[in-house]
RNA sequence: GGGCUGGUAGCUCAGAUGGUAGAUCGUCGCCUUGGCAUGGCGGAGGCCCCGGGUUCAAAUCCCGGUCAGUCCA
């Protein structure tokens, strides 16, 4: 490395204040890095002219052009569409793994130029107060993948490149310094420079050469690869030396919003925020704190008083930011939700919401959103096409946070009332932590509801008790199981017809307590990609044996043998090497296959209905029916399922050729895209590609009809749930949807057999009989009631007098509800004391006037003890109790045992 | 993937320890006024989400499902 810093005349150094090694032209004791540098370019661009971020943008491409580079397309911010380890894009190394740094697949081009969206949440706190943090910026980078055999430039040549293109924006080559440092991340590890300019790092150069071990150790690695990253949004600053990275990055979105809001932007203030932020490591909140103090300090004003000015710039700049990081997760297909990637997308969209309402903004995030996307379309296209869709995900999303923002209000003010009227006099801690943890509703709002009225106290540790309600999650680590054979060939791929075979036993294995076969081929289907595995026979000498399942491991298919088949040890170790005969179950096989290119043409048919946004989230083949997830921000409507359903069978009717080939995943991806990956990442530099000319393709290992005709035909059965943001479709296809219609048939028939109608008549009927039902039971109720009261009249005079006590004993036919009213309207009028009833069903009901439980009657007890005769047990309330038991005819002895309680 | 909360009248929600299903608003009718705002009285409107279980008895307790909300990875 020494070289190059010297032939462009660096020397080493090493700084006072950190102790850092550091390359730099002239003589200086600090590295130039914060803290030990502050911020120099606030109000003093460092840059002959000054760039915007799309300037900056294309400077950095040409450049790299010039140099040697192939420019690439920018990646989707969504991370799953090809890797599954994580959510969002938060550099651009991440583009390129684990594929290519693995070496599996040839890097798009090489070396490379990429201006990549990353998103990194979490800083997201600091955004809009320190000036430079965002929650989505461009990582510029030049990539170079160098191969053991073939090195494409490495330290020096990365170097000269930074150092080229930094001057060539007209930055002096005395101002940079280069920090040597260590890099490690993501299982990798290699030497890094931080690139410096005027106490800003500009860019970090990395050499990942080696991975990390387990034991923490290092291991070289066979490709090394040159991952640098230059944060364009501070070079547009430090090229305006505007007050934020903010102004000079987005200043179009942030005019506006000043606009609406009417905010008055106090740049003295924000330079030197954003100058003396720029000293500073912020992690939490009491660093935001600090952070305020000292420029209250510096500025020789009251803190309240900066606050009070910065508070609504500050949100101006979140809302700015945060809007920009929602274009891209909307326009890359994230859909928000409450779980993974779509969880990070509401989180930020809901923190949108509560800073403008922080600044009482009037219009809706739509219109914010509005003002965003029109400012980004400009320079992404794809964005621009996908704005209707933002714009619907939005204002949805709006209309769910306000309801539930109105729930969780109502939610915290009915409980203060409760814990008011219990005396207790502030918010109980668990509470507090219910609230956000069961409802969302942050501590801050529940302080905001109860205002001066109630005492809501927050301690400053609030989200660490509420991580401490969380169990730690135990994550089971799969056994690694190692075969060494050779790779089972693969028949099935060749021919789609053939089911029947002839193959050698390689060897017979025991996995999971059972035998299972390898041979040197096969056209048993192993379960993989949602299509379960294929089952059938195979004979060895004359002798069957069934496979109920087969399984692959590293490439190696297990043909698992039935649990019934008893094999001798000896006899194992004879037909090891032997020939054998093998058939799959071809029912079987047809209807998974039916199934699957089903899968795809739905899919297809969904994207056309609900729009480009909908990506298979999972699916699961079977063979009476299927089902696959779909991302989508609502429920899908019946008439869009009987849109996809026609349109899905239109395919089938079309009788489309089913295309597969093998094609390299670089030659694929630059082919078809990445929506290939619809069915998740797919392993290996080769893929298999599955092509409907005109309708869907994707990457698939599993097996296809020849033809989409030979599906017959395709029902879906129901939609429902899964979780947020993600609906599935259950579907059968070929005899199986057939089958699944004739059993719906089934069910309409039998229910308009049940009311002696025509099914065209049933919901009809059906609405009739309900209603009638229901009429018909207030009816019977009020029937109820007429009786009980003539009966009231009949044993009105039967009253018997005990100690002062007006008491009424009787058993009749009614029930219960009649019994109810008759002995509660004695007592509730004060007509009689206590009433004592029973029927001939066992049933024992008691009831006590006031008057009655003044002289210390407890009618319940009485009750429970009485319907002990009966066999069985009771209770109640002292003025009203019931029991029961099994011995109907002892409900006299009962009531006369109760009576006797009296003291009658 | 895991945790937590909830589903009761058209709406918003009460329903301690299992024991008579309620309130507010809305709706309909009547009364008060010259009319309106309003006020008063009365009525209708409930498969207490679904299916099991425990119990003499379940809106309430237990299990399963479903729909919705929410937090975390």
């Amino acid at each position: 490395m020494t070289e190059i810093f010297t032939r462009l005349g660096y020397k080493k150094l090493k700084c006072e204040k950190c102790g850092e090694e550091f390359w730099s032209i002239k003589d200086r004791t600090t590295c130039g890095d914060a803290p030990c540098d502050e911020y120099s370019f606030i109000g003093n661009p460092a840059t002959s002219k000054p760039y915007n971020l799309y300037e900056i943008q294309n400077a950095f491409k040409e450049f790299f052009k010039m140099e040697g580079h192939t420019a690439i397309d920018r990646y989707p911010v969504l991370a799953k569409r090809w890797r599954d380890d994580v959510f969002l894009v938060g550099a651009s190394i991440y583009d390129f793994q684990p594929w290519v740094t693995s070496g599996l697949v040839e890097p798009p081009a090489n070396p490379l130029t990429i201006a990549q969206p990353s998103i990194r949440l979490n800083d997201v706190d600091n955004v809009g107060r320190t000036g430079r943090h965002m929650t989505c910026f461009t990582m510029g980078a030049h990539h170079a993948f160098n191969k053991e055999n073939k090195e494409i430039y490495w330290k020096d040549e990365t170097i000269r490149l930074c150092h080229d293109f930094i001057t060539s924006i007209g930055i002096n080559s005395e101002e940079i310094t280069f920090i040597e440092s260590w890099w490690s991340g993501g299982g990798n590890a290699g030497p890094c420079l931080e690139v410096c300019v005027r106490g800003v790092e500009l860019a970090t150069l990395v050499f990942i050469q080696y991975k990390t071990l387990e034991n923490g150790e290092r291991e070289e690695i066979p490709i090394k690869v040159v991952d640098t990253g230059y944060g364009l949004e501070r070079f547009a600053w430090i090229s305006q030396g505007s007050p934020t990275a903010y102004d000079a990055c987005f200043g179009p979105v942030i005019q506006k919003l000043k606009e609406i809001t009417n905010i008055e932007v106090n740049e003295e203030i924000l330079g030197e925020n954003a100058q003396i932020a720029g000293m500073m490591d912020i992690e939490t909140y009491a660093d935001i704190r600090s952070l305020r103090e000292k420029v209250a300090d510096k500025l020789n004003i009251s803190l309240e008083e900066l606050i009070k000015t910065t508070e609504p710039m500050e949100a101006i700049y979140i809302i700015a930011d945060h809007t920009r990081c929602l274009a891209f997760m909307l326009a890359d297909g994230i859909i928000p939700s409450n779980v993974k990637e779509g969880y990070l997308a509401r989180l930020v969209l809901r923190r949108t919401i509560r800073f403008m309402k922080e600044l009482e903004i009037k219009e809706s995030l739509v219109d914010l959103m509005n003002i965003q996307v029109s400012f980004l379309n400009q320079f992404y296209p794809e964005i621009k096409e996908q704005e209707k869709h933002i714009m619907n995900v939005i204002s949805l999303e709006e209309e769910r946070y306000e309801s539930t923002i109105q729930k969780g209000e109502n939610i915290v003010k009915r409980k203060i009332n409760k814990l008011k009227n219990e005396g207790i006099k502030s918010l109980p801690l668990d509470d507090l932590i219910n609230f956000y943890d069961a409802h969302g509703i942050p501590p801050e709002t529940v302080k905001e509801i109860g205002g001066d009225d109630y005492e809501v106290n927050i301690p400053d540790n609030f989200f660490t008790l509420v991580a401490n309600e969380h169990e730690s999650e135990k994550v089971g680590k799969n056994k690694e199981f190692n075969l060494n054979y050779d790779n089972t060939e693969l028949l099935f791929y060749d021919d789609f017809y053939k089911r029947k075979f002839n193959a050698k036993i390689i060897d017979i294995i025991k996995k999971d307590g059972s035998l299972s076969i390898i041979l040197d081929k096969t056209v048993f289907y192993p379960e993989g990609g949602g299509q379960p595995s294929d089952i059938g026979k195979i004979s060895i000498d004359d002798k069957e044996f069934k496979i109920t399942y087969a399984e692959k491991v590293n490439n190696i298919v297990l043909h698992k043998l039935d649990s019934d088949e008893n094999i001798s040890e000896n006899v194992l170790n004879e037909i090891i090497g032997k020939e054998i005969n093998g058939e799959i179950d071809w029912n079987r096989r047809i209807t998974l296959a039916r199934h699957h290119t089903a899968t795809h043409l739905i899919v297809a048919a969904a994207k056309k209905v609900l729009g480009n946004h909908v990506w298979q989230a999972g699916a699961q083949k079977g063979i009476l029916h299927s089902r696959i997830d779909l991302s989508h921000y609502k429920r899908i409507s019946q008439n869009e399922i009987n849109e996809i359903e026609k349109i899905a069978n239109s395919y089938v009717m079309d009788n489309i050729p089913v295309n597969t080939s093998w094609l390299s995943r670089d030659e694929a991806e630059k082919k078809y895209g990445l929506s290939l990956y619809q069915g998740g990442v797919v392993p290996g530099s080769e893929i298999r590609v599955i092509n409907i000319p005109e309708i869907d393709t994707q990457a698939c290992a599993g097996t296809h009809i020849p033809q989409t005709g030979n599906i017959g035909m395709i029902k879906i059965n129901k939609t429902e749930r899964v979780q947020d943001g993600v609906e599935r479709i259950d579907f059968s296809a070929g005899l199986s949807a057939v089958q699944s219609m004739q059993e719906n048939n089934e069910f309409l028939l039998n229910s308009s057999d049940i009311f002696k109608v025509t099914p065209d008549k049933l919901e009809k009927t059906c609405d009739r009989f309900f209603n009638e039902w229901k009429h018909q039971k207030n009816e019977i109720d009020k029937l109820k009631s007429e009786i009980a009261s003539l009966k009231i009249n009949s044993i009105s005079d039967n009253v018997i007098l005990v100690n002062d006590l007006k008491v009424i004993k009787e058993v009749f036919d009614g029930d219960f509800k009649e019994l109810q009213k008759i002995a509660t309207d004695f007592t509730d009028n004060e007509k009689a004391d206590i009433v004592l009833i029973g029927n001939n069903d066992g049933k024992i009901l008691g009831s006590a006037s006031k008057k009655a439980m003044d002289s210390g009657i407890k009618i319940n007890e009485i009750i429970k003890e009485s319907s002990g005769i009966l066999g069985g047990g009771g209770g109640g309330r002292p003025n009203l109790a019931q029991g029961a038991g099994p011995k109907k005819d002892k409900i006299h002895d009962a009531i006369d045992s109760a009576f006797n309680s009296i003291g009658g």
